[in-house]
DNA sequence: AGGGCTCTGTCCGCTTCCGGACAGCCACCT
DNA sequence: AGGTGGCTGTCCGGAAGCGGACAGAGCCCT
């Protein structure tokens, strides 16, 4: 058996706009762990250092107006550049795959478009935490990759070929040297 | 259509070992297209920026002693720096498949495991190169990503896990999500 | 108009893949 | 010894995925 943290994980949830803030957290909370929510960016990190959560629930466009998402990712990586970074899961809007997609190559575990599926945010928290195996020690460097599943891994690599061709299906399926329907298929079983 | 370079693809072949490189070259030249041979590292640079090869397959194990790929990488970087680089297969012994998969993360575009199988080595080169369609224009400053296959980046990904995992194939199915016998089977599919 | 081309969404028969199970093996622990 | 636990390799029935085909829509060019 893998050593599991006996304390349930708990979970932060960081969005800026609070109908959605609260809407995650009753879900979550009943389905997952405790969850604490923030609104401000600015409390991110000091909220990390101080209650060490499980994983992260990172809303990368926040901001009304000004939101290509550059500010997300710099959060991101502060983030990541702490000494124990949680796990990420980040969340954009459909429109802007391509930020997620960024995301998940700067640290980020995996990512769910909004607005988003109850049952797949879920399912995902709960991935996301289950392999929180610890390599323990063994890596006193920077450890290297961080294991994804193959599920992850295939979903942004079609996200990002989606997003290259500008939403030509049909073009994406030819640079992935797979048929369109067989495209078609794979999307949707990873929530369009 | 796509627009395909009316000239045969020629291709340049890197590897210290002379036996190897006239094998290569045969096999090659009879079921792809004109190819250049090449043993000495010093030569690559010079030789890509005169022929302009579609396609260069480069051994990263070269030098009989020190073969701990670093110098391979740092060639394959110089490579990649030139103003239009050619697509790059890289060869490596299945021992140190990190490497490779150190090279693909670095814009090599596949690899190959040495001793190859031929059909599957002619395979890569062909499918290497009718996916240079060319985007043409409409990237002016450093193009973001090079489209890679599905298969590819599966092949990436299995074997980035199975490194992890010091060979443990039961301990890299669990990081990727999926059974025992799926690795079993999606790995052989690749050519082990 | 009409023709040609490309993209989308969906259907269906056939192939492939999935994962649970089983057996064998090895290493380690009472 | 015998027991336990993990790993490997393989088999098989049922489920999922495959890609070719079709129809409809948009667009550009005669």
């Amino acid at each position: 058996m893998i050593t599991v943290t006996t304390s349930k994980p708990h979970l932060l949830l960081l969005d800026d706009d609070p109908d959605v803030l609260l809407a995650a957290q009753l879900l979550l909370q009943r389905r997952v762990g405790p969850v604490r929510g923030l609104q401000r960016p600015a409390e991110l990190l000091p909220a990390i250092v101080q209650a060490r959560p499980d994983l992260l629930l990172l809303d990368l466009n926040f901001g009304p107006g000004r939101s290509d998402g550059q500010q997300g990712l710099r959060l991101l990586e502060s983030v990541m550049k702490l000494p124990a970074p949680p796990r990420v899961l980040v969340m954009t809007a459909y429109a802007d795959i391509g930020l997620a997609v960024q995301a998940v190559k700067r640290g980020a575990y995996d990512f769910i478009t909004k607005p988003w599926d109850n049952a797949r945010l879920v399912a995902l928290c709960l991935e996301a935490l289950q392999q929180t195996s610890e390599p323990a020690e063994a890596a006193p460097p920077a450890l290297a990759e961080a294991p994804r599943s193959l599920a992850v891994q295939e979903r942004v690599a079609l996200m990002q070929a989606v997003h290259a061709a500008a939403g030509n299906l049909s073009e994406a399926a030819r640079q992935l040297g797979l048929s369109r329907a067989a495209l078609y298929r794979r999307l949707e079983k990873h929530g369009l």
